[in-house]
DNA sequence: CTAAAGATTGGCT
DNA sequence: GCCAATCTTTAGC
């Protein structure tokens, strides 16, 4: 196994290297995973929907200045957490966010996670346990306890390079997700997601 | 101090 | 397709 450690590029080419790689989080001893399929770019100072656009520093997002390989973990709506890998070098405030995986080892665990988060109705397929960036932190148990671990030390969350990488025409980009106040920026295709996956979170 | 919004999700019409 | 849930963070006064 090969750990993941590209991190040093631009946020673009990392995303892109990202998909299909393979995303691992030990809980309770056990190893839970997925192979990334759907990813976006944040472009850092100048980009309008990014959290460190304008240079903004806060409590919150300081880690997304640390260099690229950390983690940036934060809370969104009061109650999800989103996984972001920290590009670049120190201070370029750039990142990935992680948006979907498709479920590989322990799925009956992370589908336990999911449904003790929050009571669900309906039954989970598993196309459900990890098709967007709240789902799969619920699945994978990361919150901000999370926020700064470094993705090449951390023994309990990284990512292993896959031997196979992913063709480049079965990556296609899009406007990213639920960034609408961005203006201009929400228009840019910085979504990137593995053709026809039936993973995805839209 | 107060208010408003958010890189989402799930349930209901 | 619409909307509530839920609470931290951030901007503004």
């Amino acid at each position: 196994m090969m750990r993941f450690t590209q991190f040093e590029d631009d946020a673009v080419t990392v995303a892109r290297n990202l998909l299909g790689q393979r995303l691992v989080r030990v809980f309770d001893g056990e190893r839970l995973s997925g192979t990334i399929v759907e990813v976006e770019a944040y472009l850092g100072l100048h980009d309008a929907a990014a959290h460190t656009f304008n240079g903004r520093r806060t409590a919150r997002n300081e880690s997304m200045y640390l260099p690229g390989g950390h983690a940036y973990v934060y809370m969104i709506y009061g109650i999800h957490h989103c996984l972001n890998v920290v590009c670049g070098a120190a201070g370029d405030g750039t990142a990935v966010l992680i948006r979907a995986l498709e479920p590989l080892e322990a799925c009956e665990t992370m589908l336990r996670n999911r449904v003790g988060g929050r009571t669900l109705r309906r039954e989970l397929k598993k196309h459900d346990l990890c098709s967007g960036p709240g789902k799969l932190t619920q699945a994978m148990a990361i919150d901000r306890d999370f926020d700064g671990e470094s993705l090449t030390d951390s023994s309990r969350l990284w990512i292993e390079q896959e031997v196979v990488s992913v063709a480049h025409d079965s990556i296609v980009s899009s406007p990213r997700i639920g960034v609408d106040y961005a203006g201009e920026w929400a228009k840019e295709p910085l979504r990137f997601f593995l053709r026809h996956n039936v993973f995805l979170s839209c």
